[in-house]
Order: structure tokens, then sequence, then C-alpha cells
DNA sequence: ACGAGGCTTTGCGGTGGATCAAGGCCGCTC
DNA sequence: GAGCGGCCTTGATCCACCGCAAAGCCTCGT
């Protein structure tokens, strides 16, 4: 749901050809994604036009949407999956700006570069728009635009919510108010559950929240070990929300 | 530039017959803010429908042109002084998420309720637009809605390079970085100059940072000493802008 | 000129989280 | 099913930054 752009670091290399491209047989009237995603800014019939300009964009764990500082050729839908957004400092340190999920928006700011390396965290299903297609779109569909805005601008309050963690939160509040947070956008995105997926990994967590793998971990232990949260294979179950909420100090 | 909303702390009232209202004399062409602001959009004769949409808002130095919470029945162009945009936890931690400066636009969201609390900190002059008669530009003005927008995705990258600050470097580098995108800031609305004004304390210095004043204030000492900058009422001089830049790690 | 209040600087411990260093727990492949 | 590699946990120590306290300094009002 955040910019988008990118270098990635590891292994992860962009192979092309391993990415299936062109439509499937599902049209976008029928997109899991699209209920929460841009797209229902537009009508039903107006799908048809978005459909010609879309292909499908396939990838498998690690491999990288794209990379900081690559021009942003194109915009992208998250419709399955997960991805992490990068960025890099000069001398190797790194910081995870959000997660994208399905119904997710790559590219909101339409800037010339992108500012952020996107990467799988697992499979991914994307539907991929040209830079200029969609620019001529928008010009055509005002409600689109306004769309884009809306969504822009919510993002920034997102960004803003997440400087306030970084800045003044302690490391116990900011892992709770991660796993909160996630909850929240699994359950606007439909599935809600006691128990809280996580596709990334504890140092994706520590990148993300401003703290090393070894803290994230431990806050993690404690939390179980209060009953707050129990720790299952994949993710975290929620034991006590509300007492969670007030750790939060949200 | 950033979102906006708010609801301040201290002794700040929001007097409303202290803001002097109206049009003054001078037309929105020669708005010594224009060229670096959203107006800059709109070509000379239209302005004439901006300048009819427009108030002129005076504010002293700590009154606050919106609060937190509040709802976001306006929006505002800074034309001249600068404002600091604050958000508070509820139990009293402060973060500041940015400064406004002439050319800046408070309201890129379009929220139903201010995300910040917009706080002058000196005397301040704003355009205000009714948030109707806004949004009814912007529905008539297609261009205008794309520099907003462009606008908001601007901000939205500033911000996710204050998120890598926050979460990622060390005090000086923070301090550093403050100071150099401070400058950048200023060069880019005009004056330009070796001697950057500093025209907010050094407590919001820290809660734009996520230190305390006392780390702020030793950082600075400990650059004067250094010679990389020097002290001087009002703000720094900057006296070795590559060794800083290497410091900053940008 | 003086005094008061607010802001800034400086010194001195204290500490939350970083850093360093083992292990442990999978899920692979062969 | 043994061995390997990646991730996660846990323990021990360290240090950058915090928090408290006391000056110092500047501005403003009288």
């Amino acid at each position: 749901m955040l910019v988008d752009t990118g270098s990635g670091d590891r292994a992860i290399e962009r192979s092309a050809q391993a990415c299936h491209r062109g439509r499937s047989a599902t049209p976008c009237a029928e997109c899991a994604a699209r209920p929460v995603s841009v797209c229902s800014a537009l009508a039903v019939p107006e799908l048809r036009e978005l459909e010609a300009l879309s292909q499908h964009l396939t990838l498998d764990k690690g491999q990288a949407l794209f990379r900081q500082d690559e021009p942003g050729d194109a915009v992208y839908n998250v419709i399955e999956g997960s991805l992490r957004l990068t960025r890099l400092l000069p001398d190797g340190r790194r910081h995870i700006m959000g997660f994208a999920l399905p119904g997710d928006f790559l590219g909101l700011a339409l800037a010339e570069r992108h500012a952020v390396s996107a990467e799988a965290l697992g499979p991914v299903l994307t539907c991929r728009f040209g830079r200029e297609d969609f620019a001529a779109l928008l010009e055509a569909k005002p409600h689109l635009l306004r769309s884009l805005h809306a969504r822009t601008g919510a993002e920034l309050m997102l960004a803003q919510d997440q400087m306030l963690l970084l800045g003044r939160r302690t490391a116990e509040e900011k892992v709770v108010a991660f796993l909160l947070g996630l909850r929240n956008r699994y359950a606007r995105t439909g599935r809600s559950s006691v128990t809280v997926e996580l596709p990334m990994g504890r140092q994706d967590m520590a990148d993300h929240l401003g703290l090393t793998i070894e803290t994230v971990s431990r806050m993690l232990t404690r939390l179980d070990r209060a009953h707050l949260i129990l720790i299952v294979p994949g993710g975290v179950r929620l034991l006590d929300v509300e007492r969670l909420e007030r750790l939060a100090a949200s």
C-alpha cells in the first residue's frame, strides 16, 4: 500500500521469465481483491477497459517485483500474497517501510523512480499496469484519480502513525502495535481471526519497527509467557486483545 | 506540507477573534508563496476564482491553526512563517510529524478529521479555503487535483525518509540530516544561505527526531566544537556541508 | 538596570535495547 | 535418518541515549 521502487539485497533476483504473464481466465469483475482495491472505484462496464490494460504477474517467495531506484515504469495491484517494501541505506542498514497485502496498490506516488524495493514474502499474484497506460486512464477517469488520492492520503496518515511509533514508543509497544495493526488490516480485507498470520520473518519485523531481531524475539516470548499472545507456527494467536490494546497505548 | 488536524497541549488557545480575516489588498497573482505552492498549478485567469474562495488568516506565535481530531472543515496554504505539526499520544508523549514552511499545503489528505495539530512557531500568514469550496474547485479543475496528488505523493516519500531516519539512524545522524533537510527546503523556496534558520526550539527538534532535548543540545554542541556548524542566535551556520553530508549517510 | 521566567547547556548516573555468542528447532536434501 | 542450513530463542555484556538536576543565558517587562 505504500509507495514503491526498488533495489534489493540478498540473492533475490528478478527473473522476468519466471513470472507468468498475460491475463488468466478470471476477469476483473470476479477478482477477489477488487472490493478492497482501487478498482472498486470503477463501475462494472469500465472494468473492461481496465482489463485490457492489465497483465497478471506472479512471483515466488523472495523474488522482487521491483527495486529501489529503478525507473517506475509500472504500477501494481496486489491480488494474493504479501510483499515487504524495503529501503536500504548506503551502508547496508535496512528499513522496511511496510508490508503490502491483497488489495494494496503499489505505486501510489506515481514517482519517477521507485523509492523502495518490493519483495515477495511468499507466492504472490499481482495485476500490472504500464505507467503510461495507467496515467492515461487516470486522465480519463477523474473518479479513479480521486480514489487514488484518497488512498494516498490514508497511506500518509498510516505513515504518520508509524513515525510516532518509531520515534516515541518502547520496544514492547512497537511489537504489540504491530500485531494489532496487522490484525486490523486482515479484518478489513475480509478474513478476521483471533490468529494473526505473520508471513514475514522476525528480522523483517525488526527492520520494520526499528529494533533488532533479538529484541523482537524477546518481546514476543515475554508476551507469550504473560499469556497475552500464543506463539503458533506461522503467526500468533491474540489471547487478550483488550490488555494488548492498553499496552499499545494507542 | 504534511497532513493536518489538531489538538494542542500547553496554553495555546485558538482565539478566532485574534485572527485577522478577509483578503488583504494583495491578489493571488502577486502572492510570494505562489511559485512554490499548489496554486502554481492554476493559470493566471483561474486565480480569480481561487481568490474568491480564499481568506487570509494570521496567527501569532503559539496559536493553533487547527487541532488534532477536530473536523477538517478547511485547508490552508502557508504564505509566511512556519508551523509545527504535532501529534499527541494519550499518555502525553508528543511527536512532531514535520514543520510547515511557506508554500506548504495543510490538509493534503483531505481527511475528515485533522490527524495533527498545527501550531505557529512565530507570526504566520495563511490562505484559508473552506473544505466544500475547495473540494468543488478540485472537481472542476482536474489539473489542480493532479498537482495535489503529486504533492501528496512527494509528502509520502518524505514520510518514508523520516521513518528510515527514526528507525535506523543514530542521534548524530538524525540531527545532521535534519539540518541538511531544512537547508534544502529553504533553498527550494527561494532564499538559500549558509545560515539555516531554526524557528523551532530544541524541544521541538527533539520531538521531531525521536530524541530528548538534552541529546539534541549535546549533538549540536558536539558539531559546533568539531567546527562542522556554528551555533548562532536563531539558527546554525553550516561550516562544512560536505563533511556533514558524509555524517548524515544519506 | 533589574529581576523573573523560559529555554538551553552541561554533568552524572541509570537503563533499555544493541551487540556478541551460543544453542535449539525445524524442514530440507541426499 | 543423518547431516545441513536457515531461522529463532536465550543468555551475558555493553553502550548510546535517557532522565534528573543544576547552572547559565536571553528576552521581556517594569
